[in-house]
Order: C-alpha cells, then sequence, then structure tokens
DNA sequence: CGGTATGAGCTCC
DNA sequence: GGAGCTCATACCG
C-alpha cells in the first residue's frame, strides 16, 4: 500500500531544467505544486526541457517579464509554522518590490526575530515563486542568498528594483 | 568598521 | 529539557 502510494507521487513528479541568462534553473513539479526551484552555477544543460506551466511562466521571467507567482501552489511541507509564517509572508511581496528581514519580522508579530528570518530564508526550496530575493537588509544593504550573490543582483536588477552601481557597496 | 543583543532550530548530553 | 552553537540581522558608537 505504502508501495503504491510513492509509486503514484513518483508518476506525478515532473523534474526538468531551464536554460536562462543567468544559468540554468532546475524546477520540479508534484502535480500542479511546486515542489522545488533551484537557482544553479552551472551553464551546462542536461538537455531538454519540459513543458509544464510553471517551467514557461518562469522562462518568461527570466526573459524580464512581469509574472506574477503568487498564485500558483507550491509545497511548504517539512516547515516549522515560524517558518511557513515567513515564507508566506516573503510570497506578498510584489515584483518589482523590497522589503527588509525585519519587516517580515514585524509582519509575522515577531519583531525581533529578524535574524531568524533570514536564517529561514536561506532554507527556501522554491526560489522565485517564493521571491526570497526581495528581501533586504534594513539599511538597504542586499544580505545574503544561499544560490550565490550574483542570482540575488541578477534578478534584482531585471526587476528594476537595483541600478548598477548599488551592488557595488554590499 | 567592531561589538553586542537577539530568536529559531539543531545537536549533543 | 537545557546548554551551546549556527545563522542571508539590526543598531550603536
Amino acid at each position: 500500500m505504502i508501495r503504491e502510494e510513492a509509486h503514484l507521487r513518483v508518476d506525478r513528479m515532473k523534474v526538468t531544467s531551464l536554460r536562462t541568462k543567468f544559468g540554468r534553473v532546475d524546477i520540479c513539479e508534484e502535480g500542479a505544486k511546486a515542489r522545488g526551484i533551484v537557482l544553479t552555477n552551472d551553464t551546462e544543460h542536461p538537455g531538454d526541457e519540459m513543458e509544464t506551466k510553471l517551467s514557461k511562466n518562469l522562462l518568461r521571467y527570466f526573459e524580464g517579464e512581469r509574472v506574477d507567482f503568487s498564485r500558483y501552489d507550491v509545497d511548504l511541507s517539512g516547515y516549522t509554522p515560524f517558518e511557513v509564517k515567513v515564507l508566506q509572508a516573503t510570497r506578498r511581496i510584489p515584483y518589482g518590490a523590497v522589503k527588509s528581514y525585519k519587516e517580515i519580522a514585524e509582519e509575522i508579530g515577531n519583531p525581533r526575530a529578524y535574524r531568524a528570518v533570514g536564517y529561514t530564508l536561506s532554507k527556501n526550496r522554491s526560489c522565485v515563486v517564493i521571491p526570497c530575493h526581495r528581501v533586504l537588509g534594513s539599511g538597504g544593504s542586499l544580505g545574503g542568498f544561499s544560490a550565490g550573490i550574483e542570482w540575488k543582483i541578477n534578478l534584482l536588477k531585471m526587476e528594476g528594483v537595483l541600478k548598477d552601481p548599488d551592488y557595488l557597496r554590499a
């Protein structure tokens, strides 16, 4: 019984890679639910790209289109209640906008947990759909990014948030 | 810049 | 079940 359920899950699982101008992006979907979006520092590409609604919209996004991912279903299993609140608050940041770690902490009713907010975002499995690149330090500093700070800079520049000289003073 | 306060989660005993 | 550690922070001098 457990085996059959596991099998069904595997059948519903789609994994593919997208070629973007910033590097390869790996995505994993289960049914209509985003399970993981990984920004890699890899330029090589395994081959065919599977077409799904999410992959098509991600490609549009990486081409510079203003795509809203806030209605996509995202897998939040395995996260603690605190982490879920952080990730949901982060999801509500619109395209081209930013918030600070502290503002996220305040929004979820735990104003001094700004440091824990950063730690939580470092564990975000679904980049872009949960736009953790839109969370910066409170003075406008970049903060960190687990996929590499270049990704954060590129995405923010693409969304029109950062002008070129801005990231020189990280 | 450097130090300190700070909270969530994890590991070890 | 707590001490001790790690973090993508904030804020002050």
